[in-house]
DNA sequence: ATACATATTTGATCTAAATCAATGCAGCTG
DNA sequence: CAGCTGCATTGATTTAGATCAAATATGTAT
């Protein structure tokens, strides 16, 4: 199975403090960033952050999943990011933040004053590159997501939207067994995030258990039984770039 | 009507060399930009670059517009960005692009020779901080379209399009006329980056002369003449964020 | 002008997925 | 254990937009 080393190739480093950003950190840079941390805590469902708000904090995901995503006044929901460990929220630079943020389970963060935080990207120039790296992995993820979202069918959305969670599980906990799957999110999650109704959804996953591709233990757990089929599901070559 | 200060703020400075990149650098620094630089031009539908290709050039747009995309196994084919004077193509810090570039209108770019171009990048923190400042208004913006793409329907899709449109228009070119776009697209072309086809693209364009939103004067030229009816019709919210 | 290629419009039909509407199934709580 | 409450499945129906199929401009080359 394809497994990206291009996506936060330093996520397992530094598994103590603040993964995504310290990789290249001395212990001095180290230091800084402990003494402007904070580790704060949401209950699954809990709101985060609102579109709008504004940022005394930069964080990065500890445990837990979250959400990034943009609701329309009708109320229409478009997620459009999932949120795994050594994930970062935030822009440095940007006082705002423009998408809510859930917890979708259990959340920790670590959380940066902003301020400090800035302070040390502009005089750390390879946090500001490791910064600009994380930002250009998930500008690529965002682009392939929107070839998703553009011209994919519902089950090649399901079915890319299951490698994709394969590959990070598999990133964040390596000596997980791969293709046991958990799905960390709703039915009417999922179809937020693939822009889909969370009936087409459950219809997908309903037909791919009849055909053989997932073996369901729970609803929410599954073993994908034919990779070969799911990845021909997903519309994507061979070796399709790696999505988030 | 709503003009974001927040994109690229930069692109009217330096008019000269190259707007996106330079906005705060020295003489010295110039002096480096200018003597790795070179010109090239492509006439429209030629492809610039094609996803995999080995990028010994990064460049920013000089003039004319061009397409980021991704085309499918079997053919289909997502836009993922337009690309107007002053926006980058390719990643410092990557030897390959993941998507197609093409010239949509005739093309100038100006290209760097990628290894010097990165060895400034590292050696000058502010020009880092430029180069992530640019990629992070580029993910909201690519976000901002993954809405766009999961819940819009066919004429929210189109009105938000001329909207982002005539934002870009007159950013590039303060003078103009704010209210008179000119599609430098095909309707195909505006098909695939809206995620439909080009006959819904052109039916709903039909749709909306008929109604009185726009006043075509050539099949690639019109005149917003009711600019409240195509707010409303972008389903976004009144301050709606700045899509590209 | 004539012919040809390329965009565009317009109409008729089809279909994937949305919507509407029950019903089933766990895990809790009292 | 009975009764909620919040997911999840399953079925019937509708619909926005895709697909299929001409017809019509527009532009360019001969």
């Amino acid at each position: 199975m394809y497994i990206s080393d291009r996506v936060r190739p330093s996520c397992t480093e530094c598994p103590i403090r603040h993964r995504a950003v310290c990789a290249r950190c001395d212990e001095d840079e180290l230091a800084i960033l402990d003494n402007i941390k904070s580790y704060k805590s949401f209950k699954a469902g809990e709101p985060i952050l609102w579109r709008g708000d504004e940022l005394t904090y930069l964080a990065s995901i500890v445990s837990g999943v979250g959400s990034l995503g943009k609701t329309m006044e009708d109320g229409r929901i478009q997620m459009v990011g999932l949120l795994f460990p050594s994930d970062f929220i935030g822009h440095p630079g940007r006082a705002q933040i423009e998408f809510d943020v859930v917890a979708v389970t259990d959340v920790t963060l670590c959380c940066f004053k902003r301020k400090p935080f800035e302070d040390l990207v502009a005089s750390t120039p390879h946090v500001a590159q490791r910064l600009l790296e994380m930002a250009l992995d998930e500008l690529d993820a965002a682009r392939d997501w929107m070839v998703l979202l553009g011209r994919k069918t519902a089950r090649e959305k399901i079915a890319t939207f299951i490698e994709m969670l394969i590959r990070r599980q598999s990133l964040s906990d390596p000596s997980s067994e791969a293709l046991k799957v958990v799905l960390p999110l709703t039915r009417e999650e999922i179809a937020s995030f693939l822009g889909l109704t969370l009936e087409t959804v459950s219809r997908q996953l309903g037909a791919m258990k009849k055909e053989g591709i997932l073996h369901f233990s729970d609803r929410r757990q599954f073993e994908v039984a034919d990779f070969d089929a799911l990845h021909i599901a997903t519309g994507d070559d061979a070796d399709g770039g790696p999505l988030f």
